[in-house]
DNA sequence: CCCATGACTAATT
DNA sequence: AAATTAGCCATGG
C-alpha cells in the first residue's frame, strides 16, 4: 500500500483551507510529533500524485519563504496570490496571520 | 542494514 | 540580514 506517512501528510495538505498556508514543520508535529520530520514531510509532499487535487502549494517554510514546487516556485507563488495570499519577494505577507491551524 | 537524497529547521557566524 | 553548519526523518537503492 502507500506508505502511511505520505497518505498522512497528503491528507493533511488537502484540508488546507483557500487563502492559508501550513509548514512543513507543523504537519511533520502533528504526523509524528516532531517538527524535525519537516524534510521527511517535504519528500511525501514533493511525490505526490496529484499536483492538482493535492494543493500541495499551500505548503511553505517555517520562515515564511515560499519553499520550492515541482512545476517552479515562480508558479508556486503564482497560485497563492491567486487565492489571495500576498507574497512579498519570495515571503509571504502575515505570514503568521495565513497559517492555518489544524487543530481546529 | 547501510548509504544517499531532499519542496526542512534551528542555531551559529 | 545573508551564508554556513549540523541535526532530523521517511524513502529508495
Amino acid at each position: 500500500m502507500n506508505t502511511s506517512f505520505q497518505e498522512a501528510v497528503l491528507n493533511m495538505v488537502k484540508q488546507i483551507p483557500r487563502g492559508k498556508v501550513t509548514t512543513y514543520g507543523e504537519i511533520g508535529r502533528e504526523i509524528t510529533g516532531s517538527v524535525r520530520a519537516a524534510r521527511a514531510v517535504a519528500q511525501a509532499v514533493a511525490r505526490n500524485p496529484y499536483p492538482i487535487i493535492i494543493p500541495c502549494h499551500r505548503v511553505v517554510r517555517s520562515d515564511g519563504n515560499v519553499g520550492g514546487y515541482c512545476s517552479g516556485i515562480e508558479k508556486k507563488i503564482k497560485l497563492l496570490r491567486a487565492e489571495g495570499v500576498e507574497i512579498k519577494g519570495r515571503k509571504v505577507v502575515k505570514f503568521k496571520q495565513t497559517l492555518f491551524d489544524f487543530k481546529k
